[in-house]
DNA sequence: CCAGATATTGTAAAACTAACACTTATTGTT
DNA sequence: AACAATAAGTGTTAGTTTTACAATATCTGG
């Protein structure tokens, strides 16, 4: 077999955008990294692609070394490539984005050690980040906020077990707008992806909510079918 | 500068997928291959990235260099990185479609030596496609498809000057499905882009229709705003 | 039992969608 | 000049979806 070698070195990487949800805002995983270039900036994780690995693969290998986390459906959304954007040598990235349950039974695990530390960080606090992410970061914003439009995938942000007044929360904090009550929880009803517990909130000085779960099967059924907000 | 040296050979290339619309068809763009690997397979245009463009700046250039057309909007869509996908090397390709104006002034200038030839080909009668390429049209397809539902795109396809069923024949033809042409009609016309030309289509032997041109002022302030078919 | 906080519920007007068929204009033919 | 052929052009109605809007119910803690 011929090799095509490249005629200027160059390669490819994955950053992940990992959206979370807590206390009422939208967060995104960010890591202070502790190598040049950018050291002690904040940046999106993300590593370069290995020889026998996917960009499938390697996003969820990324996520996995990074927070511990597996099993989470990743999307491709945009591949990067501007010239300069890596200062050592011609670097695209593919980038990926993922909505996760924060708290609860996964925990993030430590980091590899090529970064200082990793915090949430809510969106609307963002530091300077490094390379071009704050670029790929507004471009995965958009992605989510046009997706939540379509397709019910709030879901994935909040606990196994929710109130519909904290999913709305999640539409509202995402499409950044106040939705109407009543509207909201008819139109989401009347998708059939909710299920009913039977079971209310507890621990709150308040009346308490009906908690709801989503419902996998009915799922697949409205999958493709367009909804909107 | 230190450069970070690949761990292994790798680059990176663009697809692009250049629809066009003729006889009442949605074509695509091929060419058949002159050097190995898959010499003599039909396959979607594309060519390695070079050092110092960009993605959408190399996506330009491939599809002058192969087509003579300059100044198209292509658009980024998703990269394509499975392992065993280029049998020379670990080849990813950042696949870009566009859609073309056929015939009329921007006729196709000959197709750089690296292709024995290239044709537009009804979408429906696909040879077998070299490397992943079939996957990528398919993909590409898909994505047109919701987007013009989504956004009046589908001018691109049309000569400057068209009639409402032509328009109509676009969106049958890309949708796959009959659309009522009354509903057709009202609904495209509300969206306030067209402008009636006040002009009639010539050298048809039954009633002449009205010829009408896409809006660019108007449709800034569409954009974004969603529309559906 | 009262105050505070949030959950839960319905209705009416407006906008949009979907279904449906006949008349008009033009050309070419007899 | 009539007419056959062909596609252009045009409205209405019923059904559905969206929007706007506010009072009552439930729970907790003091």
């Amino acid at each position: 077999m011929i090799e095509v070698l490249p005629q200027f070195n160059s390669t490819f990487s994955i950053d992940c955008i990992l959206f979370g949800f807590d206390e009422g805002e939208l967060k995104v995983l960010l890591i202070e990294r502790n190598e040049e270039p950018f050291k002690d900036w904040w940046a999106l994780p993300g590593n370069l692609v290995s020889e026998n690995e996917s960009l499938d693969q390697s996003a969820s290998r990324i996520l996995h070394e990074l927070t511990g986390i597996e099993n989470v459906y990743m999307e491709q959304f945009y591949t990067f490539g501007d010239v300069g954007r890596h200062p050592q040598g011609r670097i695209i990235s593919v980038a990926y984005y993922a909505m996760l349950r924060l708290g609860g039974d996964k925990a993030l695990k430590p980091i590899s050690n090529y970064a200082k530390q990793a915090h949430w960080i809510n969106v609307k606090e963002l530091p300077k980040l490094a390379f071009d992410h704050q670029k790929i970061f507004d471009q995965g914003l958009e992605k989510i906020k046009r997706r939540i439009k379509h397709q019910p995938i709030a879901f994935e942000l909040l606990p196994e077990k929710f109130t519909l007044t904290q999913l709305q929360n999640v539409y509202e904090v995402i499409l950044g707008k106040k939705l109407d009550k009543r509207n909201f929880r008819k139109k989401m009803l009347s998708f059939n992806v909710l299920k009913d517990l039977n079971e209310k909130q507890k621990g709150v000085s308040f009346r308490a909510a009906t908690l709801y779960r989503f419902d996998k099967r009915k799922y697949g059924k409205l999958f493709g079918k367009e909804i909107s907000f």
